[in-house]
DNA sequence: GTAATAGTGTCTCTAAGACATTATGTC
DNA sequence: GACATAATGTCTTAGAGACACTATTAC
């Protein structure tokens, strides 16, 4: 019971397939990874995105999203996950969708075609290679948000990306060499329409409501307002008054003072932060395989 | 070729089943209606949805947003606008995408169901009865937003809700009868997680930055200021100051003085204003099985 | 005239941005 | 000491909101 090759008469009856893309964001590209640009250095200036290299037409050879098809036992978000850990080997701290594409199919593959895109961030402790002591990839909590916007959870495959999916069959996996980190500023032609998926995503980063938000997520537990201010400069792309963004963050409310200081800078020493989550979200880190607030039939 | 009954074994081979279910929202409900609560007369003061009536197990008899399985031919919007039609016998004139449900399906049915929500918006003079003069339904000028934000577009059929995807046949077609309207107010129990999908549309609406460049979209081509900011009021369902009301949405840039006024009221007359669609928009109308803009394999 | 909304003017308060100043560590 | 960033304070300006007041129609 498989649908490739369906005949045209066939088709009408075939659902569309499913598939994902994802926008992953970093501050920094992990340390083992390749630059697609290697003139680049890798400064706090500008936030990295992974690629993965197209090894089948159409748009063989060029770079574009990671994605995949979703499996028949995984949620929307356990796909996104999947696609997005088989291409870089790493888990993201957070995961949220950004949009739905489902235009009636025009290739020559036999099923139409449903896209949702995501967009992940990475926090810098996430960058870090992942020791492969458990299944066949980590287990990392991710964070999804909660309130008005709903979701699903975490699995293991490999990695094409999202067009690929009406193809029943993963075949032609990802080989990780085939994979790449690219500043957002420098982004290489990409494969289907994917540079509007990032430029959409990128304006939702952007978005002051989101980056005000979500900036932290590129750092760890702890940090300093500077480091603070760094991730939003690299988000906007252009300097942030130190003053003005300390009072502002401050007054967010949603930073707490651990009351210990960051030592050894050449300057006078910063005090750490952590992030408050708002009371409703309840902090509760998703892990693969669970169950929680699984709302939809 | 169909997949209702597929034993447990089969599917894994199973593609996602792909809905639509749609909030709508109209200033007044329209004057053939039928009422959800006879209580509540018709002002300006509240919004309204249009839901039917599950004719259907799981939550036989309780109301639940229009919607439906997409068709092979049809894009997501396509089935958003057919499946709401099917219900309300009218076009809308705004209809933008909100989110997508992938949870996996728990239910007895055969296959998993990605549900995609939209959000339509009706205008005053949509809400007249349509005259059937064309084919199976209207093909009134459906504006869908363009920018950041992408879609597909309209075509005909019945009108169950979104859950009812997974049964392959568009069977149990819903009879006018079962249609109401309802105040955001006063919604009864609903089906599924609806409520929560609701809750999620006013949300968007209720957003100011959403708000105010679709509050437009409730009234005809030209209105006056006054007509505009009762929009607001019941959007947000709390008084807007007339005057601060006036500067901000002069402010805004995107309203133009027609140089007319409107007479017969009992006090000084309006201006009428119309609204300027920003200049990347192009206002381009959409119409039924229109090939603008697919910009998606 | 009265009633009712259209439309204008003005005051206050808050928050954003620009920028000066002081504090405190490493070297 | 120099240097670099942390942290605080102050001034200006733009915009939101509250509200008083004038304008113009129907009756």
């Amino acid at each position: 019971m498989r649908y490739t090759g369906a005949s045209a008469s066939e088709r009408q009856y075939l659902p569309p397939a499913v598939a994902v893309s994802v926008v992953a964001f970093a501050l920094q590209p992990p340390a083992d990874a390749e630059l697609g640009d290697p003139g680049a250095g890798a400064g706090d200036t500008t936030i990295w995105i992974p690629l993965v290299r197209r090894t089948r037409a159409p748009f063989l050879g060029q770079w574009a999203l990671p994605g995949g098809p979703t499996q028949w036992d995984e949620t929307l978000a356990d796909t996104a996950l999947r696609s997005l850990h088989a291409a870089t080997q790493r888990t993201p701290g957070y995961l949220e969708q950004l949009y739905s594409f489902g235009g009636v199919e025009r290739s020559a593959e036999a099923q139409r075609l449903v896209t949702i895109a995501y967009w992940a961030l990475y926090g810098e402790h996430e960058l870090e290679p992942e020791v492969s002591v458990r299944g066949a990839h980590g287990v990392s909590p991710v964070q999804v948000p909660s309130g008005p916007r709903r979701w699903d959870d975490p699995i293991p495959a490999s990695g094409l990306t999202g067009e690929d999916a009406a193809a029943g069959t993963p075949a032609g996996s990802v080989s990780v060499a085939n994979v790449a980190w690219f500043s957002a500023d420098r982004l290489p032609e990409l494969a289907f329409d994917h540079r509007e998926i990032i430029d959409h995503a990128l304006g939702r980063l952007r978005a002051k409501t989101e980056y005000a938000s979500v900036a932290h997520r590129f750092l760890g537990p702890v940090f300093t307002l500077g480091r603070l201010r760094t991730v939003t400069e690299a988000v906007l792309g252009q300097p942030v008054d130190p003053a003005n963004f300390r009072r502002q963050a401050l007054a967010q409310g949603s930073l707490v003072d651990t009351g210990e200081l960051e030592s050894g800078a050449r300057h006078r020493p910063a005090r750490l932060y952590r992030f408050a989550e708002p009371p409703g979200a309840a902090n509760q880190p998703i892990t693969s395989g669970s169950t929680s607030a699984r709302s939809r039939e």
